[in-house]
DNA sequence: GCATTTTTAGAGTGATTACTCTAAAAAGTC
DNA sequence: GACTTTTTAGAGTAATCACTCTAAAAATGC
């Protein structure tokens, strides 16, 4: 592999694991037995690494966003959609983890993330009103906006949620699995729009996604 | 006023414009016209600081937050609730700018954070299930903790995704007013839960925090 | 007015870190 | 094998910043 994606691929992983913010360049050569003169031979600077890991995370998220042309939605589809994102955004968690700070010190990126948001937002939309068409929900047209800017906001906030409110200081252990009561917390924003007709079964179907009951709680506090 | 109060009055007020990151302790001094060997007799690092000025968010909050047991609740309540959480996080908005640095610099004030997350989250699910004794919102029990919990990650993502999706880049006014919308974003939220009763007359209210309309359609897109 | 405590100034320090510079090694070309 | 280009090494640098240290000034108590 080029030493140009060693750099990508070992970046990811170490901002992945201890925060953009706690890794130097330094350390990410040193990672990777190089120079830092090498790394810089092949990144201009640390927000260019940064920039093109967006661009590999935008990529893969656009990829599962689509909404098929030929058929109807069907409540797999939405299962596969929130799977498929959440995982991304777990491969890609450093992003999230400080977006702000990324985008404030990177106008090129912040121009390119907020392109991407509004791309998705749209799509998100679309899926709702393809759940909508296939008579999964039934949502008026003016709060579709509204219920997709929810659900991004859910979704693109749900790791940040979890480090701050429920895990132990020194559990640095964010797991895949946790993801599974952010799919919770997405269904729930949906739920009250379920036509009777799948009513039933997307209960069910959220259930299995149930955060452990001891996390959350508030009868017994 | 004392120094230590100005010193926090200062941080809170330069954190809340530039972001804790940028605001050196040498820069809170100067600012004050103070050494920084005098801001260190006052507080033993920069952390004593945050942590002092997240009590003063705490209290603030836990003060708004309390459901009274007089009487049963309104929709007047509803929208104070709503104003008041999003002045308190407007005043103190450095913290959840950077919450999860914060937390990770400092495990005494990640203990408290998440003491507090739970009380809240207790707090507005109270709230709910008072609204829903009042006749407004009719919802299970079984839903009230992710409705509770989605209200919460709405609320406070709501200025993060302001400045990462919305402002740009060179724009850093983010400005009081444009709480407006969040406050839409939760009533969005509770709106699907509404009785009868009350649909008609939240709806119009709701209208009054319609975030400009150019904002966030995904029809023209 | 003297002694003690509290508050302040301000120079300095050690650690970190993004990035530069020079030159050598390696790879490619003919 | 001579050359050109690409890739690499690694020492170094300038800036930043949280925090320390010493000693002077100000306030307080009696």
């Amino acid at each position: 592999m080029s030493t140009k994606q060693r750099i990508l691929d070992a970046s990811l992983q170490l901002f992945n694991d201890l925060g953009e913010r706690k890794v130097s360049t330094n350390a990410i050569a040193s990672h990777l037995d190089i120079s830092p003169g090498n790394l810089y031979y092949h990144f201009n600077n640390k927000q260019a690494i940064i920039y093109q890991l967006f661009l590999r995370y935008e990529a893969r998220v656009l990829d599962v966003l689509q909404v098929p042309t030929d058929r109807s939605l069907t409540i797999t589809d939405k299962v596969r959609y929130l799977q498929a994102i959440f995982a991304g955004l777990w491969e890609y968690r450093f992003l999230h983890r400080d977006m702000e700070h990324l985008l404030h010190d990177n106008a090129e990126l912040h121009a390119r993330y907020q392109q991407f948001f509004r791309h998705c937002l749209a799509r998100v939309a679309d899926i709702l009103r393809g759940l909508a068409a296939a008579h999964i929900l039934r949502i008026d047209e003016q709060d579709i906006d509204g219920l997709a800017l929810n659900t991004w906001i859910v979704v693109t906030s749900w790791f940040s949620f979890l480090r701050c409110n429920l895990l132990q200081h020194d559990d640095d252990s964010l797991s895949p699995e946790l993801l599974q009561g952010g799919i919770y917390q997405v269904f729930m924003l949906e739920q009250p729009y379920l036509t009777d007709a799948y009513r039933e079964h997307m209960t069910q179907l959220q259930r299995q996604f149930m955060p452990r009951p001891e996390w959350l709680s508030t009868t017994q506090s």
